[in-house]
RNA sequence: GCGGGCGUGGCGGAACGGUAGACGCAGCGGACUUAAAAUCCGCUUCCCAAAAGGAGUGUGGGUUCGACUCCCACCGCCCGCACCA
């Protein structure tokens, strides 16, 4: 009795086809029916599909399934996040057209996804550089402008004065840029911004509200928004000669309860003022170049000294007489927070203090310890911080003097009110976004700019911009810009010569309105509102912790703006969000140090490698993030040609944690693929026996229905909660328990649990393997589709046993157990457990003070 | 510096305050086989030859009849943000 292998390599695309020729996965809105919206985050088609893919879309799919069993209609879509730098780059090394490269790509990955099952609605495919796609995002810019949600203003950028492009934060470094190496500028540069900063508020507010994140999530954006209370404060500004000046400096300050300790004022290099005096003083306009040519990267900040020079101004106290602050510009005041300019109390903060020290200023401490020696309170190298401390008193502060910090803040912010020089203020972290990128391979920005009449917003009849064909890359720079007729229209308003914008979006714009196209992706207006109001809000999504912040917190302002300008009424785009880790893996170098693929290594019994072919020994690293630059990488389409689709995604899902990170191995894939040859045998067996309509269950036959029953209840409990690997274990040993059962002598109740459980079994893990569920299914004869098919209900009386296993312990140490009736009362298991001889040889000669029961669990003997 | 998280067998990891180590991987022993692969059965936290027993969830304390779980302190690792006034 030899039963066939399975395989996968046949039954795969068989049932990919019946599931595409049936349209088992199209998606269309019923009104009658719940909805499910479940996506991943939509691919950049770099190429090829990675493992991380192949995990994100494994988690998105058995939640897809499931939900779908479950009675739920469900959206779930896929796309191509298509615009941005690598094909561009592809362009100037291989002379290839970014567009035929990206459509190439998305080709090539398409076939990967599909030799996967995932169960998409291919019919709402998206492309972000199709212009059908980007010529709503046009309009929609439109719309922001007249909304007010655009602005143009300069902003000092990173720029790449080889490449001549702007670059972002994340290309540059050591202060290089990442492809020319040359060292990055920072530039000033007229720029396209979305107002984000209009919903700080909001979209801070609204985190409490999303409850279906996780709030490590929610906490970083709450961080990244950094809000913070605080007063502006408006100082009198004298000069070198205490003659009245003009102007006032507004500094920004969260503790103004320092006030007496200030010594001095410090301006960003790129404050106004400072900008005046450089008009002025040249050595003022050579600080200035000094701080521009500083590197932006975090190291260069780290490692910047506090520098700053006199202004030759000073700002007037405004609570100690005469005392006059010199005015320095410095470099460690940004423009970009609250006023680009502070008052400097050293004491009680460490950058100030750093900068007086190097400069000679005087440090006056005005908070201490209640009761400590005055003398305690001089500082010497560290500032001192602890203003938190409810033992925090004023000192050295006049009228403040005695206060705690709190008290001294409200005081001062009150006088500084009433006097007509301060305004309490709520200052947040967060900047505009800044969405012009130098780029050809972009959505162009739809503007045009005329010398007589300024940027205008092309006519939404002029929409789409496309990109133009015939660009060349040969040289550095933007080719849209030196493109010779694409640039040059008639202004819409006069009708004169004007130029078109050359920069393209940030293609962080194309993705934070996507999930809200794929509701109705082929309709005229950029959303569809029925669609939109029967789909949206996502109800779980998933992708790379990574996207914490920049994706996530783009397309929740996005919706926002979206319903300003009448698009939506929704502004929570993600109702659940769900961060999955990474797909690591052991890094193998030679001798030489050069990385060496895992397809290259030979792992031996005793943990050391060696090189395939030549055999030379290599050093195994720790499992680390799978990347090209280290070789660690192992090719999906590879592992689905030996193993098929279902062994992959089964063993994605297994042993590890969806939000941890997941270890790919060659023996636990080999495990994964054993599994599917046992559940193929045990079911193939099951088939082969012939089974009694009815037969009553034997002791064995109820134990059997009675596991396979709470198996199933506990997979949907654990689907529900994203905990795959846990799901997995409860299969395991529900496969476990059939297979026992196999093992018995075939008593006709028997065989007929174990059918029902072979059922069972199968229905619970199509889900996650769903190709192989479909061939289980068919071969125990079922002629229906389980991709189509309802979930199994559990029968309620089964969850519950009939006997419990009774822990034992003497004085919190476990000495026996004992299997009793679940109804058996406190009493009952009290007078059995006293009775038993492992009880009573730990009890001893000691007096029994008290019996501790919990029915169905423990009981626990407390004696002297 | 600020904020957050995590420490459990050889490994990945389970465990409503109630039998620590489910499930998987690796390992060991056995069966089947001429043999190998595949498969099946059993063992597998540590100490003690076994049993009985003892120890055990980073370390030290605490709460509790009972702590991986709750509280306090410390040690170690990881992540995010970072001259943000």
């Amino acid at each position: 009795m030899t039963t066939e292998r399975y395989n996968p390599g046949e039954a795969e695309p068989k049932w990919q086809a019946v599931w595409q020729d049936r349209e088992s996965f199209r998606a269309a809105e019923d009104s009658a029916r719940p909805k499910y919206y479940v996506l991943e985050m939509f691919p950049y088609p770099s190429g090829r599909i990675h493992m991380g893919h192949v995990r994100n879309y494994a988690m998105g799919d058995v939640l897809a399934r499931y939900m779908r069993a479950r009675g739920f209609n469900v959206l779930h879509p896929m796309g191509w996040d298509a615009f941005g730098m690598p094909a561009e780059n592809a362009a100037i090394e291989r002379g290839v057209h970014p567009r035929s490269w990206t459509y190439d790509n998305i080709a090539a990955m398409r076939r990967q996804l599909k030799s996967m099952g995932l169960s998409l609605d291919w019919s709402r495919e998206i492309a972000t550089c199709d212009p059908d796609y980007y010529r709503h995002e046009q309009a929609m810019f439109v719309d922001f402008m007249a909304a007010g949600l655009v602005e143009r203003r300069t902003a000092m950028v990173n720029w790449d004065p080889v490449d001549r492009t702007v670059l972002a934060n994340e290309q540059v470094i050591e202060g290089r840029g990442w492809r020319s190496g040359a060292l990055v500028e920072k530039r000033e540069l007229a720029q396209w911004f979305l107002k984000i900063t209009d919903y700080s508020r909001e979209l801070l507010d609204a985190l409490d509200g999303l409850t279906g994140w996780p709030d490590k999530v929610r906490l970083m954006q709450r961080n990244w928004i950094g809000r913070s209370e605080g007063l502006r404060l408006s100082f009198d500004l004298v000069d070198a000669e205490g003659r009245p000046l003009p102007d006032k400096l507004v500094v920004y300050t969260t503790r103004h309860d320092t006030i007496f300790g200030a010594t001095f004022c410090a301006l960003s290099a790129d404050h106004p003022l400072t900008r005046e005096q450089a008009e002025l003083l040249p050595e003022v306009a050579r600080f200035r170049r000094e701080c521009a040519a500083l590197g932006t990267s975090e190291e260069a900040i780290e490692r910047a000294e506090k520098k700053g020079l006199p202004l030759g101004l000073f700002a007037v106290h405004p609570f100690r007489k005469g005392v006059l602050l010199p005015v320095y510009a410095a470099n460690f005041v940004l423009m970009a927070y609250g006023e680009g300019a502070i008052f400097g109390c050293p004491a009680h903060d460490q950058r100030d203090l750093d900068f007086a020290r190097k400069y000679g200023l005087p440090v006056i401490p005005v908070v201490a310890r209640a009761g400590s020696d005055p003398a305690a309170s001089e500082i010497g190298d560290t500032a001192f911080l602890d203003a938190e401390g409810a033992d925090a008193v004023m000192i050295n502060s006049d009228f403040l003097n005695g206060m705690t910090v709190p008290q001294a803040k409200e005081e001062i912010a009150a006088r500084a009110e009433a006097m007509g020089i301060g305004q309490r203020t709520v200052n947040y972290r967060l900047r505009d976004w800044g969405v012009s990128r130098q780029r050809y391979w972009g959505c162009p920005i739809p503007v045009i700019h005329c010398p007589a009449c300024g940027p205008l917003p092309v006519p939404k009849h002029d929409l789409p911009v496309t990109l133009p064909e015939d660009v060349t890359f040969d040289a550095p720079g933007n080719p849209l810009d030196r493109h010779p007729t694409w640039k040059h229209v008639a202004c819409p308003q006069c009708g004169g010569p004007a130029t078109r914008e050359t920069d393209t979006f940030d293609t962080f714009v194309d993705s934070s309105w996507y999930f809200a196209r794929f509701c109705a992706p082929h309709a005229e207006a950029p959303v569809d509102h029925d669609a939109i109001r029967y789909w949206m809000p996502v109800d779980q999504y998933i992708g790379g912790i990574e996207h914490a912040i920049l994706h996530l917190l783009y397309s929740r302002f996005y919706m926002r703006a979206m319903k300003r300008t009448g698009q939506m009424d929704i502004v929570e785009p993600f109702s659940s969000l769900f961060t999955q880790g990474m797909v690591i893996h052991q890094t193998y170098r030679n001798a030489a140090g050069e990385w060496i693929l895992p397809a290259d290594t030979v792992i031996r019994d005793d943990g050391t490698a060696v090189h395939a072919t030549t055999g030379e020994p290599l050093v195994v690293g720790p499992a680390e993030k799978m990347s090209k630059s280290k070789k660690n990488v192992i090719d999906p389409e590879e592992i689905i040609a030996r193993y098929g689709a279902d062994t992959a995604r089964w063993f994605m899902l297994s042993d590890t944690p969806p939000e941890r990170d997941i270890e790919w191995t060659e023996s636990g894939v080999e495990g994964s693929w054993r599994f599917v040859q046992r559940v193929w045998r045990l079911v193939g067996e099951t088939a082969r026996t012939g089974t009694p309509a009815t037969a009553p269950l034997g002791r064995d036959g109820e134990a059997l229905r009675r596991a396979a029953h709470q198996a199933l209840h506990a997979v949907g409990n654990d689907l529900d909660h994203l905990r795959f690997n846990r799901a997995i274990a409860r299969i395991y040993e529900l496969a476990n328990a059939i297979q026992a059962a196999l093992q018995r002598p075939a008593e006709p109740g028997l065989k007929r649990a174990i059918r029902e459980s072979v059922e069972i079994l199968v229905q619970i893990f199509a889900p996650m393997m769903p190709h192989l569920a479909e061939e289980c299914w068919r071969a125990l004869g079922h002629s229906g589709l389980l991709a189509e098919s309802a979930w199994p209900k559990a029968d309620p009386t089964l969850l519950a046993s009939e006997t419990a296993t009774i822990a034992i312990q003497v004085n919190g140490k476990r000495r026996d157990e004992i299997v009793l009736p679940v109804a058996a009362s406190a009493e009952e298991i009290e007078a059995a457990v006293l009775r038993m001889d492992n009880v009573r040889r730990a009890v001893g000669d000691k007096t029994v003070r008290r019996v501790v029961v919990v029915p169905g669990r423990i009981a626990n003997i407390v004696t002297d």
